[in-house]
DNA sequence: GCCCGATACTTCAAACTTGAAGTTTCTCCA
DNA sequence: TGGAGAAACTTCAAGTTTGAAGTATCGGGC
């Protein structure tokens, strides 16, 4: 090997970690999409925007939800339409800026979401049952330093 | 707090930790994505695919390349159809079996492919700057672990 | 040999997602 | 004050993704 990166094990392995890291990702938003299917019959991104509402308990802009959620604007307007179809969310105008819409869980929104919410966290819990408490931690840890170098 | 799932911690802890993974993970794709549309003037599901031909280096069913990026079979197809009207991928049959597709990189594929991931791999190195090699190391054997948990 | 279930892939509709362009409204400064 | 630029959304086209249904082929048991 003549070049410098090939030569660098340290690259080599930050790029194995960001592999890895891709792949637990994705096999655990696999099984959380047939979950969320399967047992309540809805979708990932459905489940992400009733959350973050769920979250911030009160009237949320789009912008907001966008941000939270690292998705683009469209998006969030799409998906909102659909939730809004369902009657599980609301928009609303702001009395202070009127390009502003708020978004707030419908109270049957609010229903559907917490029940979705009880079965998510056991599921979460029982899909990283194979941690330790410290492992966990130092997880936090990492990612939370992570997340400043990964900064959007 | 009356219920046993809200009193728990742990629990709580494991929902934290998979909030902070997907955020981080969706950070870093988000600033891929972006840098593989900017500087090379690509996708990251393209991208995905071209990785997995270069990495097995021989000839590659749809099948395997759905089972390598954890994605459906039909998406397979999707990106491969692109990808092969740019003529970076060449299908190919099989001379046993001929329900199967082999994928191959033509070799405008490869030289693109290679150009891509000495960047790729600069851009990674760059973004998990912060971590040192033990906080890595450490990362990588947990979630080896955290894999066989979430197994698909 | 024949058929039944499994396997490999494609097709399709619907949902999701992005990035760019368009509309409306706000802000603020010259 | 008035107008340029920014901000909040929506719309749109193209690409991505899924899950289900459809086609073709294979393999094994009878």
């Amino acid at each position: 090997m003549s070049t410098a990166l090939a030569a660098d094990p340290l690259a080599k392995e930050r790029l194995r970690m960001w592999v890895r890291l891709l792949g637990v990702t994705r096999a655990a938003e696999n099984q959380l999409r047939e979950f969320l299917r399967l047992k309540h019959q809805t979708t990932l991104p459905r489940f992400d925007v009733m959350a973050a509402l769920h979250r911030r308990g009160e009237p949320t802009t789009m912008s907001e939800i966008s941000r939270m959620l690292l998705v683009s604007n469209g998006n969030v307007t799409a998906v909102v339409d659909r939730l809004e179809a369902d009657e599980l969310v609301r928009r609303g105008g702001s009395s202070t800026d009127r390009r502003t819409v708020y978004v707030t869980l419908t109270p049957k929104g609010v229903e559907h979401f917490e029940r979705l919410a009880a079965d998510h966290e056991r599921w979460i819990n029982k899909l990283f049952d194979s941690l330790t408490t410290s492992e966990i931690e130092t997880m936090t840890t990492i990612m939370k330093r992570m997340r400043k170098g990964a900064k959007p």
